[in-house]
DNA sequence: GAATTTTTGAGGTGCGTACCTCAGAATTGC
DNA sequence: GCAATTCTGAGGTACGCACCTCAAAAATTC
């Protein structure tokens, strides 16, 4: 018995195509025992609606915006690669992806764009934006309009988003931790740096990476997170008056962007190679430093999948079919010198 | 200016829909400088063919089969349950697939099996065996008839298939030595086991492996391979033999099968997690050895990814469509307590 | 039970492509 | 220049589904 087509169910349950195809496509005028006996026989035969089939007849355009920080930034700059190249590639059957920017740290700002959005041409957006109560009522305010709206890279728990496509943030921190204490087995300090512990992935990682160093490694002290707050330059400075003036320093944990910065500052202090260095995300600069010995390992993820697992998510939201979730969960990758990609 | 359809070619050639098609077919009966015309015309447009169209048009179904090796391993039965689970969700649009079990370490077995596949019912092979003189020719043979042919986990290269998919095992190889390296910092001697060096897969592992330790961590001596030749218990009781013997001892490699009867052999030793190991594949043993300490860090494929690039990868073949090579390199994922999936 | 409303059936068209036939045009060989 | 051959065009049908219309049937209301 092959696949079992919209003719095959009409037959079974004894009614017209028409009628199938009303209750199918959940459009009015069928009676609820009629909707029941073409449901139970949709379900008796296993059929399944023939997706490229049925795009193909209705001409369906996936439209969908990305909505990523503006700024300098060498991880956004590879998503947006990953974005184009997926985009470009065979994948990007019926889909029309938009990038827009955001300014980084301005809530206002952030919710001008979202709100700039006209939903009535448009089927889902994707948002790498931290949370703050504005985007949460930008996020609700696309999902009511019936958008796919999913998070991405930085989630929005709070927010009515369908779905998450990220890692998490505290098992993130805790792989770093765990890294840490076996590499720096020998204990001494670790000085932890980000650009601001406002935003909420920077929180998480910094409580993972507490977590497993007080648990496990009671020879780590980590010193107090330093802050850069968008001055790269501050963080190379205070990186290098560190690296200076702490002899016990073992380890460098940089858990958020600045990655240049904290590299310039420990080869020029001369301790690369010596110290553990932990960063995050592979990009041009952390690939370098693993080449090169000054990092000793990035935790990531893997850009290419998270970009088309979101282009996956979106359009299975769209078409309401189910998420296959194993396909879509992103791993923490760790990546040292002998297993770069 | 829409997406251009088989009729845009037509006009922009000055030749009619059915000479389109045949050019676009490759069907006899349309002369060279025609030919030109119309692929001039594709290019011009940038015409691509709507896979899905073309599917439902001519009833596509791939049927694909997947050449395993049977017996007991827990790695091959969690990539049976991810090809099953694969095929189940909707990815498995027009997919047939078929598993088909070989004898490990019989060549004859294999060849008899591989011989037994009737092209003219099949679309593509994947296959996972050791390579051979005849394993060989049975590839060629299926490519020859006209199949996809695509190479799992372990690699072919002298054979004529399309496609490797799976990790670099000299890199995985010299991944391990680099965490054994660095997670063993004080030195000491370290245990190397295996089913059987004769395994191409084992034999680079060993080479990356020494490679690094010995370029970069001369406090790590590594012992002579340790080979169970399919015999579980003689692997236990020679590693157990080794925990007793050797006080200096800090770290084992496991690079293939029976990670079972190591990790035994390690907990009875009373030296689980005192010692790094350092074993492959992320297999529900590995899992549990992380989860308890007795096993430091897994190197691994993604099983999942595995699976859906293999489908992926003969799809294309058959369709003859251009590969997105990014998406299809599988990762060499380093596993640890914290970041297991 | 007549009038109304709600359901249902039959049928058609189109999406972009594959594949088929048959007649007529262009080209080739001699 | 004629027959034989090779190309090409016009047209059709089919794939599985979405979406539309119009009329007929059934259920509901009063």
């Amino acid at each position: 018995m092959n696949k079992p087509t919209v003719h095959d169910i009409a037959k079974e349950a004894g009614v017209s195509l028409a009628t199938v195809d009303r209750v199918l496509n959940a459009r009015p005028g069928v009676r609820k025992q009629t909707i029941a006996r073409v449901q139970e026989a949709v379900a008796r035969l296993g059929y399944v609606r023939d997706t490229s089939a049925a795009n193909l007849a209705r001409q369906r355009q996936y439209r969908f915006v990305f909505v990523l920080p503006e700024g300098p930034s060498q991880f956004v700059d590879t998503l947006t690669a990953a974005l184009r190249e997926a985009t470009a590639a065979q994948i990007a059957d019926r889909l029309l992806v938009k990038i827009v920017t955001i300014p980084a740290h301005d809530p206002h700002g952030i919710v001008r764009v979202l709100q700039g959005l006209n939903p009535a041409r448009l089927d889902g957006v994707a948002i790498m934006a931290p949370e703050t109560p504005q985007v949460r009522d930008a996020v609700a305010r696309l999902r009511n309009a019936g958008l796919a709206v999913v998070a991405l890279v930085s989630d929005l728990p709070n927010a009515p988003r369908d779905y998450f496509i990220g890692i998490n943030s505290i098992a993130a921190g805790r792989t770093a931790g765990l890294l840490m204490g076996r590499f720096a087995r020998a204990g001494g300090e670790v000085l932890v740096a980000t650009n601001s512990l406002r935003s909420r992935d920077s929180l998480e990682r910094r409580l993972g990476f507490d977590d497993v160093i007080a648990a496990d490694f009671p020879g780590l002290a980590v010193l107090p997170t330093v802050e850069s707050f968008d001055d790269p330059r501050r963080m190379e400075a205070v990186v290098a008056e560190v690296l200076r003036s702490r002899p016990r320093l073992v380890g460098i944990y940089s858990m958020g962007t600045g990655n240049t910065r904290i590299l310039d500052a420990l080869r020029e202090s001369g301790r690369a190679g010596e110290l553990v260095s932990i960063a995050h995300e592979l990009t041009p600069a952390t690939r370098r430093g693993l080449e090169s010995g000054a990092v000793t390992a990035v935790i990531t993820q893997n850009v290419g999948h998270l970009i088309r697992s979101a282009l996956r998510v979106l359009r299975t939201l769209c078409d309401r079919t189910p998420i296959f979730e194993a396909q879509e969960r992103i791993r923490i990758e760790i990546v040292v010198r002998e297993n770069l990609p």
